[in-house]
Parts: structure tokens; C-alpha cells; sequence
RNA sequence: GGGCGAGUAGCUCAGGGGCAGAGCAUCCGGCUUACAUCCGGAAGGCCAGAGGUUCGAAUCCUCUCUCGCCCA
């Protein structure tokens, strides 16, 4: 056996990652064990591993080998999604270096075109989720075009449409002119940017004129009405007057409506229902005509007069030119405004009428809320279940059609007449059609695809097959944890909940956690305009998928965000260089150990008592905040108890019986080791899968499908722990005072200790140790007074001298003796002015009374000996 | 405008009514046969500010300030 002494992540994750690849992690619906299932968040298939979904399948990861290896049928459902116009924009991107258009191509060989991208790239995301460590069942791998899937899509459309919470209408919605689609209310990002507000004069027909401001001129001319507020003091007197449009000339009625604000611009408003959210409502509201300038690709239509066929912007400016001309401008002012934005592709997206296809909201709203409420579903960090709240309790109906072609057709079909029939294929909206007409009648189908997530909304419950009742349905449905960012928490989150009680009677999930936001050590949101994007897979290139992923659980607990950096991740790297090292040095030490040897029932030392008794609290607390998927303190306590208890106390401690002339006590010895590497690996794996199961691999031990430790309270002992904390303090001590009085780190000195409780004890049983830890000689020797030349600190409550050959720098010994003074004496008085106040007594409870005045007396022993040792070397 | 989060050592952050912690950085000393990706030691804090609750507040409550984010 012979290990490197650095730990070699490149080497060690690909064989390991090829051997789980052999056997797969597969799932049994009927294997009698507890289901514990997480459905992944699909990532996109245009999209490469970024440092969102390393943190993200992380912890899905910790969990899912976890709860494996605590003996449940822990199923992970792996997926991709289509990201319709994602997928698209990249295709249609790659065709436009060919010089062609989506358009020349044609839908049916423009899709080919595109199941062609994906055969090619679409996986790349799985592979690295593989590297990654992720351990789902890849043999239940999902895309949510595949035909169950979208037939999944299909199916539950149409029951929503048949119940009356689909529906097809002609509103205002926001349009992409760049994707030429229609995007929902969550698709649209608002960004304040510097625009101007136009002051523009409509003359009024009886001659004047009012003056109306804008930000967006090109729009007027679809105005067909203005508007002002019917308690404005200043324009009631307009309210039945007409005005003329500038440069189109047509007539519009000057109508009173409450929404309108006195305080904008001139408090006169332009009514152009077809571009404005609000004019909408006022021109439903009053029937007034919606006239659309524009077209689909935010070029003006022949509504647009003079300007037809310009971009929006260029209109804007030609039209302003033209209104300037012509005296109608009256100034213009530049304004801060909200602009809303194409999530996608940042182009500013107009609101546009035009016939979509939504769904009633509502309905499906308020079970949602319910659930919560309930606490059906528990959100981690709970504060999110008000941002849930607040979102559904103001839930407008979801926009889902989109005009694109990579996705789920709609799946309706229009007759003649423009019946619509909604049915599961075109076969059955042929037998719909046929029943209404009494013949065959030409059928096309809707040319419009689904929202990406629409089908997202079905996912925990189309991956299982629904809609067939199918064994993986009913053994993993719900799943019991979903675990995402703050930024699809309404895209997502919310409509799975809304779609699950729908459709399957029953939440999704049980518990959501949503992580905090990746961003660069600087705390800034990692982009690629910033240029300060990291590749997590050029980071697990260089130093492992263990390291990223501890370093991922490191910074998991934060808020809203996580700083993330180099730095960080070399700790990590340390970290598995100093679990390698303490399974190097426990193989080599133990290499000679006959099997079938056991440690129940060997004589234990104090230091096996002590490190067993703290593994056994360190699993308790594990697995209690695994449980709590309090992930970041679970890895911190293992790192403590690896790094700074094992590592530095126990491993040397063993040396003394390891190296010793003792065989039993050798023996006793390397069984601690053994159990300690076993129980440290199986511990760390869920964390940590590669270089446990490495590790494991020399113990003859597959770790990642051996069981979870569990705490075992036989080993729980105080005494041991109280017995190595005086010794540790000690062993601390004679370090510091060799280091203050620049001693020879490896010369052998003498102790003399002249007191103390555990004196005997410590020299005695742990003499060797003390031996090995602190290099001194130790003797007892109780009230023996210090020769001239000799260093004086005192250990707990071990008063101890340190003879020294030469002379003693007793300035630095004093100044040591008086810092520890100044601490002890100022908890002291802290202490007995609490102990005096009688309140104090009176109620704080018994124990905190008793626990103060026990620390009282001992601070005052200490006091006394430090003053006795500070006199005694004057 | 409404809401949320953060403010603790030089930096990044844990902790969350009863002794203020870690890692990195700094300083001093060490290649001690698991590990220099290491080991030993030291220094470093009015826990943002002001009130309040409490025997006791970094921790709970209120307000203020600063920063970040979400929704409109």
C-alpha cells in the first residue's frame, strides 16, 4: 500500500466516477424501505455547469447519500429541460453564421435542426453533473420533451381547458420584439434607465391645445383617446372635449378616469389601449378602439402613418423631429423610468395586444396558499414563506402561449369557423370536430408552443409518468425535499405546488429549500458582462468535484447570497489533503492488524475514551443537522473534529502506544484507528463522496453504500474529556511558554508539577503522551519549590515550574503570568458583581447560580496561584 | 411606495439569552519518520448606533444609519 502523500484528485475521481457509472445508482419502487425522492431542477440543455447548479446539486447530493446510506430507497430524479427560447435563440444563432433564418429553414427542418443540437449538446450538462459526484438514478433520466413527458403536457392542458382555467382571448400582453414571442409577467425584468419624458401638444379641436407627457412618443400614434383625472381642478373643464393626434390628425375624446395621476407630467393623459397596460383597462372599460402601431418585430405597422416600417426607435426619433417641426413639442425633459426587459435576451420589451392563450390563476392560487399555510409545505429559511405568500396572494393569469417554435405545440386545433378544439392528438380533435360539424372538416392546429414552464410545472410528477399511476408514482410521490434559488421560487416553485394539488390531490414536496445566490468574492453577481464568471468545471479540473463541493456546503448557510472564492476552495483542498494523510498514516500503522480483533472489551487509555467519546457527539450533531439540512454546520463540525481534534491530538497521541514496546496497548491502539478512519469516512461521504469512497476502498469498505453512522451513548464519557482537557491545557502551556522564552522547539525539558487535581493522573497514565506532545520529562512533585532558574505557569489549576540550565528571562515568564492575571481577574470581577447582586440569586435559575459560583472559586484559585508563582519569582 | 436580508477580529464569515469563535491574512519559531496543501506559538473585538425587555443581551423587541436584494 502505497499512497502518495499529497492527494491526488485527478487521478482518484475519474476511476471512481467510472466504477458508480458501472453499477448506477437504481432505484427500486418496491424495495419494502422508506422512499425519500428529490426531483433535480432541470437544468437547460443549451446551458454548461455553472456555479448556481454546483452549489444546488451539492446539497441534493449530500442529502440523497445521506438518507442512502441511513437505509431509505433514496431515489433522485435527474432531467433536462428544453428551454424553448433559449434552445432556440442559440440554434437560430448558430444557422444566422450560415447566413440563414429560422424562417428560410422552415419549422419542421428548423426542429430537426435543433434535436440535432441537442443529441449533440444537450448532454454535456449531464456529464458534468456526473463529474460533479451527483448520485441520482441516471437510468430514470428525464427531458421534458420526451414523448411521456409531453404527453404529460398534453394531458393536463387539456383537462385545464376543459375546466374552464385555460383560456384563449385577445389582452395586452409583453412582447419580445428581438424573440418575436410572448413572454409572461415573470419573463419581463424592470431596470431603471435614463430616458426622457416628451412634452407633447395635442391642439384641441375648439382650437388650443393640451399638452400631454410621455416616454414613449412612438406609441401616440395609436392614442385614441386622452384622459385626465375627474377631480383634477385644473382639466376637469376638457372632459367631453375632442382633440386632434399630431400628425395623423384623428379625432380623440378627452374622457375622465380615476387612473389617472394629477402629479405626472402635465396630469393630461394619453389613451393608447393597444401599448399600455393601464390605457388598456380605461379603453375596456370605456370601449374605446385599440389601435396596434406595431409589428411583431417592433417595426411600425401601417397604423404608423409617415413612419411605417421604422424600428420603434428610430420612429420615436423621426416622429419627435417631426412634432418639433411642427411646434408640437414643447419640451423634453430627461426621466429616470422602469423599462421592462426580455429576461432572455435584455431586448426592451413592448406591451402588445394580441390573442394568447392563459391560464386562470386563481383557482390554482389558493390551494397553493393553503398547503403552506398548513405547513403541508415547510419553506428553509422559513422567511420565504412570505415571499410565497405575497406572490400568490397577487397572482394575475399566466400568459403561457408563446410564438416560438421548440416546445410543446398547443394542443388545439381550429376548425372552419375558428372553433377551437382542445384535444390530447389530432385524432381526437378530429372525432371533436366531427361531432359538432357531422363530417371531416379541415383542421390546423394552433402554430404556438407552451411556456417552458408550463411543462416545469409538471415535473416532480411527469418524471414519474403520471399520467399513469405508475409504482414510481405512487412510491415517491410526494417527493420529500426540493432544493433551488430564490430566483425560480415563482417561475417554479409556486406552480408546481399550484399544479401537483391540482392534478395529483397533493403537494409536490415537503420541505423547499432555496439557496443562496453564488456571487464573486467581491459580492458581486457573477455575469458574463462582468466578466467575472467562474467555471466550476475548470475548478474541479484543478483541484476536485470534493473540493467545490465542500466548499459549496462551507458558504450553503448563507442569506441571500454567497461569496465564493479561490481562497476558499484551497481550504477545501487542505482539508482533503489532511483527511488523505490521516488515512495514509492509519493504513500504514495499521497495516500489521490481524483481523477479527475487536475494540469492545480492551482496556481503553484515556485518549480512546476521550476521541470516542467525542465522535459519538460529533455523529449525534451531524446527523442532527443533516436532518435539519443545516449542511454548512455539519461540515463544519466534521472539519473541527477531523482536522483539530483527531489530526492534532489523537494521531499523535497514539504514536506513544503505536511506537511503544506494548503490543496490547499497540494493538488497542490501531483498533481506535481503524474504527476513527472508518467512522470519519462514512461520516464525511455524503460530503466528500470521491476520496471517501477511495479511502474506503483500502479499509475493503464501499462507502457510499455502507450505512450512516449512528451516535452510540455508551461511549459518551465525561470524565475522559474532562481528563484530556487538563491535559490539553497543559500540553498548551508548556508550549507557550517554550515558544515566549525562544527555547529550543525540540529540546527535552523537565516539568515539575506541584499540584493539581488530576496531577497524578496526567503524569502518570498520560506521562508518555506528555512526553511526546510537550517533550519534557514530567515528574510530581508536590510543594517542591523552583530552583532560581526555572520558567513558572500554571496549567488549569497544575501549578508547574520548567528547570532551565541557563538563565531564566523572567521578564517574558512575568508577562505571560500577568496576561493570563489580567483575563482570569477581569472574569472574575465580572462574576462576583453578578454573584452579589441579590436579584441574580433570586432568579436566574439554579444551575446558572451553582455553574457561577462554581467558575468563581475556580477563577479564585487560579488568581491565587498565578500571584503565588509571580511572587515566588521576584 | 411595500417587503426581505446583512452589518461580529485586517478580510471572509460561523454562532444566536449565562466564558466572543473559525479560516485566511499578520507576527514569532519549526522540513518533529501522515501531511510545509504541514506543525507549534502570539497578537487582534464597545458583536453598526440609540433606546427597551430581562437577574443577565452580540443574541429578543423598537427606532436610526449603512449596504444588498425582491416586488410594484
Amino acid at each position: 500500500m502505497d499512497l502518495p502523500p499529497r492527494y491526488n484528485p485527478t487521478e482518484v475521481e475519474p476511476r471512481i466516477l467510472a466504477r458508480w457509472e458501472a453499477k448506477g445508482w437504481v432505484c427500486n419502487p418496491a424495495s419494502g424501505k422508506k422512499p425519500f425522492a428529490i426531483v433535480i431542477p432541470p437544468p437547460n440543455i443549451t446551458g454548461r455547469l455553472h456555479m448556481g447548479h454546483a452549489l444546488n446539486n451539492t446539497l441534493q447530493d449530500v442529502v440523497i447519500r445521506f438518507k442512502r446510506m441511513d437505509g431509505y430507497e433514496a431515489c433522485w430524479f435527474p432531467g433536462t429541460d428544453h428551454a424553448g427560447i433559449a434552445t432556440q435563440t442559440v440554434v437560430e444563432m448558430e444557422l444566422l453564421k450560415e447566413g440563414k433564418t429560422r424562417k428560410d429553414l422552415g419549422r419542421e427542418a428548423f426542429l430537426a435542426r435543433v434535436w440535432q443540437w441537442k443529441e449533440k449538446y444537450g448532454n454535456e450538462i449531464v456529464a458534468q453533473l456526473k463529474a460533479l459526484g451527483c448520485s441520482c438514478d441516471w437510468s430514470r433520466l428525464r427531458f421534458t420533451l420526451d414523448p411521456g413527458l409531453s404527453h404529460a403536457v398534453r394531458t393536463a392542458f387539456v383537462q385545464l381547458y376543459r375546466e374552464g382555467l385555460i383560456y384563449r382571448g385577445e389582452y395586452l400582453i409583453h412582447w419580445c420584439p428581438r424573440c418575436e414571442t410572448a413572454l409572461s409577467d415573470l419573463e419581463v425584468e424592470h431596470e431603471e434607465v435614463q430616458g426622457n419624458l416628451y412634452f407633447v401638444r395635442y391642439p384641441l379641436e375648439e382650437g388650443g391645445y393640451v399638452t400631454v407627457a410621455t416616454t414613449r412618443p412612438e406609441t401616440m400614434l395609436g392614442d385614441t383617446a386622452l384622459a385626465v383625472n375627474p377631480r383634477d381642478e385644473r382639466h376637469r373643464h376638457l372632459i367631453g372635449k375632442t382633440a386632434l393626434l399630431p400628425v395623423l390628425g384623428r379625432r380623440l375624446p378627452i374622457v375622465a378616469a380615476e387612473e389617472v395621476d394629477p402629479e405626472f407630467g402635465t396630469g393630461v393623459l394619453k389613451i393608447t389601449p393597444a401599448h399600455d397596460p393601464v390605457d388598456f383597462q380605461i379603453g375596456q372599460r370605456l370601449g374605446l378602439p385599440a389601435v396596434n402601431v406595431l409589428n411583431p418585430d417592433g417595426t411600425l405597422n401601417a397604423n404608423g402613418g409617415p413612419f411605417a416600417g421604422l424600428d420603434r426607435f428610430r420612429a420615436r426619433e423621426a416622429l419627435v423631429a417631426r412634432l418639433a417641426a411642427e411646434g408640437l413639442l414643447e419640451k423634453v425633459v430627461p426621466y429616470r423610468h422602469a423599462v421592462g426587459h426580455c429576461q432572455r435576451c435584455r431586448t426592451p420589451v413592448e406591451p402588445r395586444l394580441s390573442v394568447q392563450w392563459f391560464v386562470r390563476t386563481k383557482p390554482l392560487a389558493e390551494p397553493a396558499l393553503r398547503v403552506v399555510q398548513e405547513g403541508k409545505i415547510r419553506f428553509v429559511p422559513e422567511r420565504w414563506t412570505k415571499v410565497y405568500f405575497d406572490w400568490l396572494e397577487n397572482i394575475r393569469d399566466w400568459c403561457i402561449s408563446r410564438q416560438l417554435w421548440w416546445g410543446h405545440r398547443i394542443p388545439a386545433w381550429y376548425g372552419p369557423e375558428g372553433e377551437i378544439f382542445v384535444a390530447l392528438d389530432e385524432e381526437e380533435a378530429r372525432r371533436l370536430a366531427r361531432e359538432r360539424y357531422g363530417k371531416d372538416v379541415e383542421l390546423r392546429q394552433d402554430e404556438d408552443v407552451l411556456d417552458t414552464w408550463f411543462s416545469s410545472a409538471l415535473w416532480p410528477f411527469s418524471v414519474m409518468g403520471w399520467p399513469e399511476r405508475t409504482p414510481d408514482l405512487r412510491t415517491f410521490y410526494p417527493t420529500d425535499l426540493l432544493i433551488t434559488g430564490f430566483d425560480i421560487l415563482f417561475f417554479w416553485v409556486a406552480r408546481m405546488v399550484m399544479m401537483g394539488l391540482h392534478f395529483l390531490g397533493e403537494v409536490p414536496f415537503r420541505t423547499v429549500l432555496i439557496t443562496p445566490l453564488i456571487v464573486d468574492e467581491r459580492g458581486q453577481k457573477m455575469s458574463k458582462t462582468r466578466g467575472n464568471v467562474i467555471d466550476p468545471m475548470e475548478l474541479i479540473q484543478s483541484h476536485g468535484a470534493d473540493a467545490l463541493r465542500f466548499t459549496m456546503v462551507h458558504i450553503s448557510g448563507k442569506g441571500r447570497s454567497a461569496r465564493f472564492s479561490r481562497a476558499l476552495l484551497e481550504e477545501s483542498r487542505d482539508f482533503l489533503n489532511k483527511i488523505w494523510n490521516m488515512a495514509r498514516f492509519v493504513l500504514a500503522n495499521t497495516a500489521d492488524l490481524p483481523a477479527g480483533l475487536a475494540l469492545p472489551g480492551r482496556a481503553l487509555a484515556w485518549e480512546d475514551r476521550w476521541i470516542l467519546s467525542r465522535l459519538q457527539a460529533v455523529t449525534a450533531a451531524v446527523r442532527d443537522y443533516l436532518e435539519r439540512y443545516l449542511f454548512h454546520l455539519a461540515a463544519e463540525t466534521l472539519y473541527h473534529f477531523v482536522w483539530g481534534e483527531v489530526c492534532d491530538w489523537y494521531l499523535e497521541l497514539a504514536k506513544v502506544r503505536l511506537y511503544g514496546e506494548d503490543p496490547e496497548a499497540r494493538r488497542t491502539a490501531q483498533l481506535v484507528l481503524r474504527h476513527l478512519l472508518e467512522a470519519s469516512v462514512r461520516l464525511l461521504h455524503p460530503f466528500l463522496p470521491y476520496i471517501t469512497e477511495e479511502i474506503g476502498g483500502h479499509l475493503g469498505l464501499e462507502v457510499s453504500r455502507s450505512a450512516f453512522p449512528r451516535p452510540d451513548p455508551r461511549w459518551h464519557d465525561p470524565e475522559a474529556e474532562q481528563v484530556l482537557a487538563a491535559f490539553q491545557e497543559l500540553v498548551r502551556e508548556v508550549r507557550a511558554l517554550r515558544s515566549e522564552l525562544g527555547l529550543e522547539p525540540g529540546q527535552e525539558l523537565e516539568l515539575v508539577v506541584t499540584g493539581g487535581a488530576q496531577a497524578e493522573r496526567l503524569l502518570g497514565e498520560l506521562g508518555g503522551a506528555l512526553a511526546r506532545l510537550a517533550r519534557v520529562r514530567a515528574r510530581l512533585a508536590p510543594g517542591a519549590t523552583p530552583p532560581p532558574a526555572a520558567a513558572r505557569g500554571l496549567a488549569g489549576d497544575l501549578p508547574f515550574f520548567l528547570p532551565l540550565p541557563g538563565a531564566v528571562d523572567w521578564a517574558a515568564v512575568e508577562a505571560r503570568l500577568r496576561r493570563s492575571l489580567a483575563k482570569v481577574e477581569a472574569e472574575l470581577s465580572a462574576l462576583e458583581e453578578r454573584l452579589s447582586r441579590s436579584d441574580f440569586r433570586e432568579r436566574a435559575p439554579e444551575e446558572v447560580v451553582a455553574e457561577a459560583e462554581r467558575r468563581a472559586q475556580e477563577l479564585r484559585a487560579r488568581q491565587a496561584r498565578l500571584l503565588r508563582l509571580l511572587e515566588a519569582g521576584r
